[in-house]
DNA sequence: AATGAATGAGGGTTCATTCAT
DNA sequence: TATGAATGAACCCTCATTCAT
């Protein structure tokens, strides 16, 4: 019986150093970068030496692959939904999708990923790439749809959905690398809320048929 | 031919090659980021030695600081000129604005810093400080106060300014990064006038009273 | 044959690295000094490489602090015990005293001690500060101890002990010297044995009463 | 006229360049050692740019020679000087020629070579030949004469003279050193002028017959 | 599966030396 | 003769990676 909880125990031990490790390096990476970022801090955060990350993947630069990879499908995945489960007029459910977009603003861990990608995707285009097919593209896709329908539907005015993607998304991801840098230097902390509530007025008035 | 060279190579002087480094740096720190740039290559592509680096910084960080830095002012003076030199109204003065700001984009030297920043803000903080004060605070100064204005004359409705800040400014950031990161796993180039010509419309509708 | 080599390199551990490193790092300061002995070359002598160095020390300043505090306090203790375990007349315990001291002569690792510290206490103040309270303060007052009851037991007749310290030790330590760096030069090797006992002679003529 | 005068200033300026920089190297190299111790350093000390330095000496290493070699034959000469012009009991040759040794002793210039010569006869060879046939074999020559003179005269007796030179000027070499790397440790300064007589008082009695 | 001692390639930095002026 | 900008080899130090245990 012992013997039994011990084996349970030491599963559940190795199972869990994948995520436990991955977790680790976001964090690590997303507070100095990659190439800034030592293997023995990762390590040391994962309570773990470094020659065991070795054993869960094959270099630093997998790490950080697997980093941005595993931890982002969620996201988009419940982003998705919001918007298929529903057949809401498309302000509703672009107000909707934006408030779920602003959770992630103040996310520890999920919230570094944009920072590390645009500081990486440079260095590493694989990355680049794999998140711009699997993240951004189908944000978009998320966004002009709804963008699209709510013209369709007369809900909005005539406008042009490729360039008024970056009009809806842009500040929610310069208010999460702000949060992130510059909030310290300022006089005053983000009011999230706020900025999402006037945003969305702004989008509101500015798209109005 | 060679007794030519070598004469023009000797002309350069020392105040010559400060700016020469600066933007070999500026251009290597943009493309891989302050760690995974080395000063061989800086020095390559200024024409000099790793050696003559060392003449005109004391090290590679004094560098960076020197390459954000020096960088910037004239761009922020230029924007600030753009708006204290009319008593235009609210809305051509913003118009105006964003169309220098955006000028930035494709520009090949100074657009690479913002992601600079991102990426080394977090390792650097003396240098964010520098940033936030001399580049972010003048220009939400500039921003707000447009829009402070444009509300007391009756141009605007009444909006949060400090929000409403990251909903004007954010989109171009975005775009600007986007050039350099997705463009080019993207289909379609990034239409900048397009982007601005609907950014701004969005805004005027949007703030209209 | 490999298997056990191996296996020996293997179970040389952790603790035994430090002492190894230390001996390796004494010959090649005592060889070239601090700034001309390269660490490529203690690790080589030491069987390891250099980055091995840093596991045990955090930089070569630090190694050098460590080899001559560690290699020394061994050879004071016994120079004080020597004095300390006896009654014996004050001319017997100076002879002994010296004797013990000239032993030290021919010794290849701590004799090379010396030299470097007239070489570097310059540029390590700490470590002359350290040496000058360690080991100099220590013997000298062991001797002037010796000078002090021989005089009060009659056994010496008044002298300056402070000053007679010089005397008493000086022509050890030039000799240390000499064998090191100008010995190969002479004709003749110098016959240690030989200057012990005429300057312990002259020393106890010098000294009498 | 000012042509003239020009011209006397400029050779004298010429002709003084060598010296000047000896000097100043001299004082350098005592200070922090050869290999510590900088071009740079030097060249402006001696109020000339690194390049200057290479147009009297062909690299650092023969500057360093010549630092050595051409500061030290003038106090030899006079050590010698001393002896040869007269024809003293050899107890009072012996103590003129001490007391004129112990002039060097706070000498800031000359004096700093011994120390420059332990530290770095090791890695120069050729130096430490040198400076053993020009110094060290004239100034034993000169010591062990007086001594065998006073030998033979009765005034000495019967001792082992090469062993005994290390007796007789040690302590002052030892002074030398003690002055420059431990004198500033100590509680109170090294009384040079008592040294000098507690250590003739201990030779003569001493050697007496 | 996990450790951690050891490695060694690579980068930042220094500085003796050169050379056009 | 003197300068001082430029060079590049050499060295200290870091850290991703390996491997015997």
């Amino acid at each position: 019986m012992a013997a039994d909880t011990q084996a349970t125990r030491w599963r559940r031990r190795k199972d869990a150093r994948t995520p436990e490790i991955i977790e680790a390096a976001l964090e690590c990476f997303g507070e100095r970068g990659f190439a800034a970022c030592r293997l023995d801090d990762i390590a040391r955060r994962a309570g773990v030496t470094k020659g065991t990350i070795y054993l869960y993947f094959p270099n630093k630069e997998e790490l950080f692959k697997a980093v941005i990879s595993r931890s982002l499908v969620p996201r988009i995945v419940a982003g998705e939904q919001v918007v298929a489960a529903s057949d809401l007029p498309a302000p509703v459910q672009l107000e909707r999708l934006l408030l779920t977009l602003a959770e992630i603003i103040p996310s520890s861990t999920v919230g570094a990923i944009p920072k590390l990608i645009i500081a990486e995707a440079g260095n590493f285009p694989e990355i680049a790439r794999f998140y711009f097919d699997e993240v951004i593209s189908r944000g978009r896709r998320l966004i002009t749809g709804i963008l699209r329908r709510g013209i369709a539907r007369g809900e909005f005015r005539e406008i042009d959905v490729d360039a008024t993607f970056f009009s809806v998304v842009a500040p929610l991801i310069v208010a999460l690398l702000w949060k992130r840098l510059f909030e310290v230097h300022d006089d005053a902390a983000l009011d999230t809320a706020a900025l999402c509530r006037s945003h969305l007025q702004l989008l509101m008035h500015g798209m109005a048929p």
